[in-house]
RNA sequence: GGAGUCGGUUAGGUAAUCGCUGUAUUCAUGUAAUGCAGAGGAAAGUCCGAGCUUCACAGGACAGGGUGCCAGAUAACUUCUGGAAGGCGUGAGCCUAUGGAAAGUGCCACAGAAAAAAUACCGCCUUGAAAGUGCCUAAACGCACUUCUUGAGGUAAGGGUGAAAAGGUGUGGUAAGAGCACACCGCAUCUCUGGCAACAGAGGAUGGCAGGGUAAACCCCACCUGAAGCAAGACCAAGCAAAGCGCUUUGAUUUUUCUACGGAAGAUUCAAAAGUGUUGUUCGCACUGCGCUUGGGUAGGUCGCAAGAAGUAUUUGGUGACAAAUAUUCCAGAUGAAUGAUUGCCCUGCUGAAAUACAUUUUGGCAGACAGAACUCGGCUUAUAACUGACUUCUCAC
RNA sequence: CGGGGUGUAGUUCAGCCUGGUAGAACGUUGCCUUCGGGAGGCAAAGGUCGGAGGUUCGAAUCCUCUCACCCCGA
């Protein structure tokens, strides 16, 4: 199914309370251009949603840049996101940043982000058993 | 070539791969395929003007707000076009809330005699008194002159100011002076001529001048003006829970308490205004409890929502803004918010190097701005890359 | 998206309506007091009044444009 890289409506956070959910309890990932949350879904599929205060980057055209290379890069990884739920939230710096950049920063969270998940996975199997 | 003024155009292109939103068609009805369409000149600031929607109505008077040379354009405007006047610039050109200060009120710091109707300080002039000096005389009177002295009158020429000082210059005139008189200039009023008008005119007549600035101070005059906004508003679905407090004034009646016997305070009943909405007040209109505090529920979907004061082309009218006619086109509709990403080649600008026929070629590097629709139009303002046209001025060459 | 408000010493605010001198408190610096510090007393410094134009003789104040920041609204 997942064998073609689209990004769908059903693939995004549409409704409060689901942004809600994942400001709850999430997994963190920061560095110099994002704050990414995550949690786990239960789908067989990962959701995206983007917060970009006005706050930090003032500008629209800014904040468009930021969230279509965030979705990009979220539609490219998509296969090692599944079941997981994430929140990018922009940070000071990034309006500074060149796409390049932004690229390259979000690789490393889709990977740190993903390897705790499964490893919270297979401890709390370990403690089932 | 330098400096500058006024416009105009475009908003990099293309190919490949992977995507997003809307819509049409197809089928196996889906998390599908294919086709088509998919940001701007400012989408921005929200500074104006409209459409549209709601508020039982958009009605009157006053208040409030806006605009302010004239004529026109427009659905409308604080916009635009053409013209007038004033100012700035060598010039091309640019700027101007540009009606009224002889309707009234206010203000004009400091300085200055005075900041507005000059009882006008100093000064100048005439003159009375006083004092002094000189002449004369026996002395006084008298005559002449003087004054850190003083009274009365005349005068507005001059006066270290100030942003601004009461028409200017000259001549006459006078005790000194003054539009007091005259000449020229300026000004005001009336008239004539040109212009639809603002206004213009070294046209004519009259007037000695009519009394500073400020109206983006109040104000007067003329014209315009209901309010709020698509989170307006309409519908569907889901859902809960209500509680407490307060509600004026006047008149009359009955009654209780206090009393300095005039009254005062409280309660009952009745009547009248009443309360809310209509920007403020009032009349009118509509509705009938209203206000405050605490608390509770929902924040999902559909419509509004894109054929319009629409765009393009041509013709005609007009100096122009613009209008009319004909033909033709359908051109974004998202909602945690689509319109994109990567790479190659080309294009444009800047810059470095090399070659030479000295203004061309080759090659490298960097850059490609400002900025993102959120109901829709017409403007204004601000941000901003490149190309390009016309004109002005300066320098050099011919 | 729409509506409204605020920008003045380092900080929190007056002054603006009604135009001519920018002021208060806290803080800062210096001196006094104390064995020393704190508290207290005295004195001083510190301002493109967010920016740019206009009106006026003169603008923090009036008008226009602009830049930040804040608040409210199904």
């Amino acid at each position: 199914m997942l064998s073609r890289l689209t990004f769908k409506r059903h693939q995004r956070l549409t409704t409060a309370a689901e942004f809600k959910a994942v400001f709850e309890q999430p997994y963190k990932s920061i560095d110099t251009y994002f704050t990414l949350l995550a949690i786990p879904n239960h789908l067989d599929y990962g959701r995206l949603g983007l917060a970009i205060a006005k706050k930090r980057v003032r500008l629209a055209t800014n904040r468009n840049r930021i969230k279509r290379i965030v979705r990009e890069s979220f539609r490219q990884h998509q296969h090692q996101l599944v079941g997981l739920d994430f929140v990018a939230l922009a940070r000071n710096n990034t309006t500074r940043a060149s796409n390049h950049l932004l690229f390259n920063s979000l690789i490393k969270h889709w990977q740190k982000l993903s390897l705790q998940y499964k490893n919270s996975l297979s401890s709390s199997s370990v403690v089932i058993n």
